[in-house]
RNA sequence: GGCGCUUUCGUCUAGCGGCUAGGACACAUGCCUCUCACGCAUGUAACACGGGUUCGAUUCCCGUAGGCGCUACCA
């Protein structure tokens, strides 16, 4: 095979938010790239001025910035095969249009758009190729005169792919092997636009990999179809010997339904489609993204290599690194994955236990601030240490700890129905004394004491560790007693058992479930 | 409609002629326990259908059906 140096590319168009299914298309090309030692380019390709959304470019960057894929060159980063926005490379596409032209592999054609649609109505599965376009209107029609003439006149035409017809195209992808698909139904299509100067996706994307030195073209399976169209072009410029390799990926499903996933699926189930919030320039539109729901970059991007490539073993928790060594193009799967989001829920979970306190107390004290809370770091890093395994979320840690940092001011109606006895307020003012009498208030001597002093006594231990429970949380939920009462203190915990006998435990709160 | 791709538990998937068809998410149950979780254990659950090939098909081939994609002067 080649010696040449792996390149890829991942190419998007800046018409709005990068769909998650692009993030996984360009993690699958970073993660060959590092594999193999290569280069991975970035480009843009905004060959349809019409689609263009301000914001989109600066949007996709910040994207990979925050998920951590990193680029080797391209627009914004830099390199020797630019400039890499297709907009800017016009005078190279008119240059491989004109080669095309000359040696009579691409023709003009004058056809309007609206003659066209005429067309498509009036014969059923109209298609300009070799059986149509004798009567139409192009440089093929016309004499040479005529068609400088139309030129002249400012007449607007494009440029055609003339194919060839009855060829069987073979194009050979490293997922789905060989695909064979007949010229004659492809169509003459167009690969150059005289309104704006332009090429057309298929033009741009060949030259650019050509000259860009791509090695291996990953793309969505959306691609197949015209994949042959790709080779045809290649081989009309003579490039057939250093042309890509392809892989084309399945495709992200909707969770449930049909059809592939969109931005309404997100919108109607409850999870972000973009890695970050969007801000539609045109609709004014907002949508979610993965940063500010709160997941992590590290747990998205294992979640999405996952849907369609697999590394052969039960190994689902990997990092980037991980990935990287244990890739294989070949692995990856060929039907459409419906996409699970709430497995990617899960994920975000093991990523919280497994980074460290330290790190998980760094993302929560922004939201302790957000409740108008400042608490010494290392309370919080304890704090998280306690409490991180409960949650997928970090954001979700704060309903779950406030009580640590905010003393309750009312008692779950259920729990208090439940725990708080009779002699409840007289049990918890012994404790407090108890507990008052205490030097060394360590987790350790207050179990032993208070445990002791239960068993002395005859009590009963779920009796006296719920109402102190409810006294401490407000609730009956949390970790081992007596960690809450160590990490509160000594004064703080006596305080909370006094108000709670005051109190008698009121008011209470029912905890709404309709409310999220 | 045409062309192409595709088809294993509800979902993501392992399997590459002979397996009690494995794992994970979700769900259920149990254990742990001062509560709620985490965790751990167990369980429910799949080879789309019909023909071949073969001693033997989830696996190979051909159909059918379903799904998905493409079918633009969009990518």
């Amino acid at each position: 095979m080649t010696e040449r140096k792996v390149r890829v590319r991942f190419a998007p168009s800046p018409t709005g938010a990068l769909h998650i299914g692009g993030v996984r298309t360009a993690l699958y090309n970073y993660l060959f790239a590092r594999q193999h030692n290569g280069d991975l380019v970035f480009r843009i390709e905004d060959t349809d001025s019409n689609r263009f959304v301000p914001g989109a470019e600066e949007y996709i960057i910040e994207s990979f910035k925050w998920l951590g894929i990193k680029f080797d060159e391209g627009v914004s980063f830099g390199g020797n095969y630019g400039p890499y926005r297709q907009s800017e490379r016009r005078d190279i596409y008119k240059k491989y249009v004109q080669i095309l032209l000359e040696a009579g592999k691409a023709y003009i054609a004058f056809d309007t758009p609206a003659e066209l649609e005429a067309k498509r109505a009036e014969i059923a599965n109209f298609q300009y190729d070799a059986s149509t376009r004798t009567s139409m209107r192009n440089s093929l029609t016309l004499s040479k005169e005529e068609v400088d003439k139309l030129i002249a006149d400012g007449e607007q035409y494009v440029v055609r792919f003339k194919i060839e017809p009855n060829e069987d195209v073979h194009v050979h992808d490293l997922i789905r092997s060989e695909v064979v698909i007949n010229s004659s139904i492809l169509d003459d299509k167009v690969l150059y636009k005289s309104v704006d100067e332009l090429p057309t996706y298929h033009l741009a994307n060949i030259v650019d990999d050509h000259l860009m030195e791509i090695t291996h073209v990953i793309r969505g399976e959306e691609w197949l179809p015209s994949a042959p169209l790709h080779v045809l072009l290649y081989r009309a410029f003579g490039w057939e010997d250093t042309m890509p390799e392809f892989a084309h990926l399945p495709l992200l499903l909707k969770p449930d339904g049909k059809g592939k996933l969109s931005k309404r699926d997100g919108d109607r189930l409850g999870f972000p489609v973009f890695p970050l919030e969007w801000h539609d320039p045109k609709t004014g539109e907002v949508s979610s993204g993965y940063r500010e729901s709160g997941y992590l970059p590290e747990a998205v991007l294992n979640f999405l290599a996952l849907l369609g490539w697999n590394p052969g073993n039960d190994q689902e928790i990997m990092s980037l690194d991980e990935m990287v060594q244990l890739f294989d193009v070949h692995r990856c799967s060929k039907a459409g994955a419906k996409f699970d989001y709430v497995k990617g829920i899960w994920f975000n979970h093991e990523y919280i236990l497994k980074m460290s306190d330290e790190k998980v107390a760094q993302l929560f004290v922004p939201i302790l601030k957000e409740h108008g809370i400042e608490a010494p770091m290392d309370k919080v890093v304890t704090v998280v240490g306690l409490m991180k395994g409960r949650v997928n979320f970090v954001k979700e840690l704060w309903e779950l700890c406030k009580f640590f940092f905010v003393a309750p001011l009312e008692y779950e109606e259920k729990t208090r129905k439940k725990r708080w006895k009779e002699d409840s307020p007289e049990m918890m003012s012994k404790l407090a004394d108890l507990l008052e009498s205490l030097d060394d208030f360590s987790l350790e001597n207050q179990e032993r004491v208070v445990m002791k002093w239960i068993e002395d006594n005859g009590y009963h231990t779920g009796n006296i560790m719920n109402a102190f429970r409810l006294a401490l949380v407000g609730d009956g939920i949390g970790p081992h007693m007596f960690d809450i009462s160590a990490l509160l203190g000594k004064d703080e915990t006596i305080s909370r058992l006094h108000k709670a006998v005051e109190r008698d435990c009121f008011p209470v709160f029912t905890k709404d479930k309709a409310q999220k």
